[in-house]
DNA sequence: GTTACGCCTGACAACGTAGTCAGCATTGAT
DNA sequence: ATCAATGCTGACTACGTTGTCAGGCGTAAC
């Protein structure tokens, strides 16, 4: 009959560590104890407890607890509202991180084509109560963030101004293994690379970008002018409308960006890779099957994310020594060859300069 | 001894309601009604206590609220580990509709190949405190899922064996597109379409298999048997091998199957779309751009993902009313046509049965 | 026999906020 | 003039947990 119990259904609190006690016939504290897994409790009292909290399905409360430690055991991650495969990359390795670090995780999207609302998503953020935040895909807008003292701030990459105190950088090798890449091209007698950038307010894209020119500079070579797109295979589709028709080889920011340039010259009736080679970055799952297959840079989004999340709970409070050279497994990107590169036809043909 | 500290103390507290109460001279309570935007305090008190907030740099804290009001004002969503297109814009969608209705939002992922993991990510999500659940990618593997009571959780399709009461299917229209496509490529003259499924414990997968399979049955056809693939470019390119020689269409269960399949086909030296027919599910950015550009169907994640919202938000505690047709703007998917679909060759040679 | 010290347990006091209720001032109606 | 209603404010308390401290019990050291 009390099927139909809804007045007094609804006024059915969640099991407290008080009610546990009352069951197991001790004092709150001591559950407390067992729960936190303190020493200093009988087996015997950690076995009642223990029962009594699984019979009333006991859980405890994360907002007391936060609220008189202080601390959240949360850390925040601002990333961009978007599916790109980069991000949506190291979000799922950041939780993944993150929850094995038994902290929990929680994302502030900026909205797309918003940069200048990072800050927004910081304060967000904080408001829900984190005790970290890590920045995912750093972007400057000749934005000046400003840290809340007591929260430190990670970022993937030189983001804004930051000051050093609070901020610390979490990244690396991107530049190497562009370099690597385009070496690649060159060393198949390519005698310059063209490079379709991301959007050069983005961290990540500068760095690739600096890679690719540090390789022509690196063998006494002026890399062409860039081409800048936008991360999407429509703004390497545009890229590739606008590519000189003396390239035979482009190095570009990332795959989508490949496929569209691929998409542009496919149009225009130029092949690859006989009369214009190919290189990406991400080494995003369809890129082994294109045609032809892509060749690319494979990123190490586990290594940066775990890497990252270190440098972030070394700056938390009650952190643990420095620790230098636990984790000194740095993240490696590699370079995958497939066929989308190959030697210029010019090398057959010897019309270098008629 | 204890250092009396009133003034020099090096305390990182961060500033409470008290602090600002002292500040502006009014009561703490003053000062939550202020935070709450509540009535009844007038303007002048209103005044003074947020420029003291703003001085002292106060944010509410989100533990003692959540305390007193028993409530996180914070959904969680259980996704799957993985930065598939599909799941990856799903959740980008949940977290910009969340954090459009005022709640924050957290997300458990549920390692690869564990879907069994699915309960343990809910109980995650309990344990860190969300008020509701919504399960972005229902897979049900034999599971029993068992919800906690006062906690509803959302399903974007059906999983499992949930119980009616607390939870709420959130998604529609998928089947409908599905057998659309299927139907676009019917029209064009193919007397059978294959189809290349996802992993049929997905909800996702089941449905756009019956959708499939309905547009042959409406007109009398027996449809071919389907292949499982795994929505990845490499499970893709497998079925592609498998694929019989008369097949002259395929509609596969996403984007990133087709892919694959397409490299399997352009291997065996069968043409898109002269020798074969392809459609995808998604249209994920590089679609448009592939050679062939892909015919494929457009997701609503946005549109998904407010009703699935709408729905879980109707459940939680203190709901308005049903308000049952406000939100009539149904999800809607939609057919985009591209060119890796054709009549097929026979239709011009006909040699139907020999 | 006493002391000292680990081990174990519980009473009590916070933590920062919102709910409850009492109280004061002002206004309008009787 | 009195009473009621309304606008506004603050004192007090509860929320469920952890930190602090006091105390009891047993065992080993003096």
């Amino acid at each position: 009959m009390t099927a139909h119990a809804t007045s007094d259904d609804a006024r059915r609190r969640p099991p407290g560590m008080t009610d546990v006690a009352r069951l197991a016939g001790v004092s709150q504290k001591t559950v407390s104890r067992v729960v936190n897994n303190e020493r200093y409790v009988s087996e015997a009292l950690r076995e009642k407890v223990l029962q009594a909290a699984a019979e009333l399905g006991f859980r405890p409360n994360t907002a007391a607890r936060a609220l008189i430690t202080g601390r959240f055991k949360r850390i925040g991650v601002v990333s961009l509202g978007s599916a790109l495969y980069g991000p949506a990359s190291m979000l799922v390795a950041l939780e993944r991180a993150t929850r094995a670090a038994g902290l929990s995780f929680m994302v502030a999207n900026t909205p797309e084509g918003q940069p200048e609302a990072i800050q927004d998503s910081i304060d967000w953020l904080l408001a829900q109560g984190v005790d970290g935040v890590i920045l995912s895909e750093p972007i400057d807008e000749g934005q000046h963030l400003r840290p809340d003292p007591g929260v430190p701030i990670v970022s993937l990459g030189q983001a804004a101004d930051l000051p050093a105190e609070q901020v610390a950088l979490a990244r690396g090798r991107t530049a190497a293994s562009c370099r690597e890449a385009v070496e690649h091209l060159l060393d198949l007698g390519h005698e310059r690379v063209w490079h379709v950038a991301g959007p050069l307010d983005w961290w990540e894209a500068r760095e690739r970008l600096e890679g690719w020119a540090e390789a022509h500079r690196a063998r006494g070579i002026e890399p062409p002018p860039h081409l800048e797109g936008d991360w999407t295979p429509s703004g390497g589709y545009t890229a590739g409308l606008a590519l000189p028709p003396e390239a035979t080889a482009v190095f570009c920011a990332n795959d989508d960006t490949a496929i569209g340039l691929a998409g542009a010259l496919h149009e225009a009736g130029r092949r690859v890779p006989e009369d214009v080679s190919l290189v990406g970055f991400d080494d995003i799952p369809a890129a082994a099957y294109l045609s032809p297959p892509l060749t690319t840079v494979q990123q190490d989004f586990e290594g940066d994310a775990t890497h990252a999340l270190d440098v972030l709970m070394r700056l938390l409070p009650g952190a643990a020594g420095p620790e230098p050279e636990a984790k000194a497994a740095a993240p490696r990107r590699r370079l995958v060859v497939r066929s989308s590169t190959a030697p210029p036809l010019s090398t057959a043909t010897p019309l270098s300069q008629p």
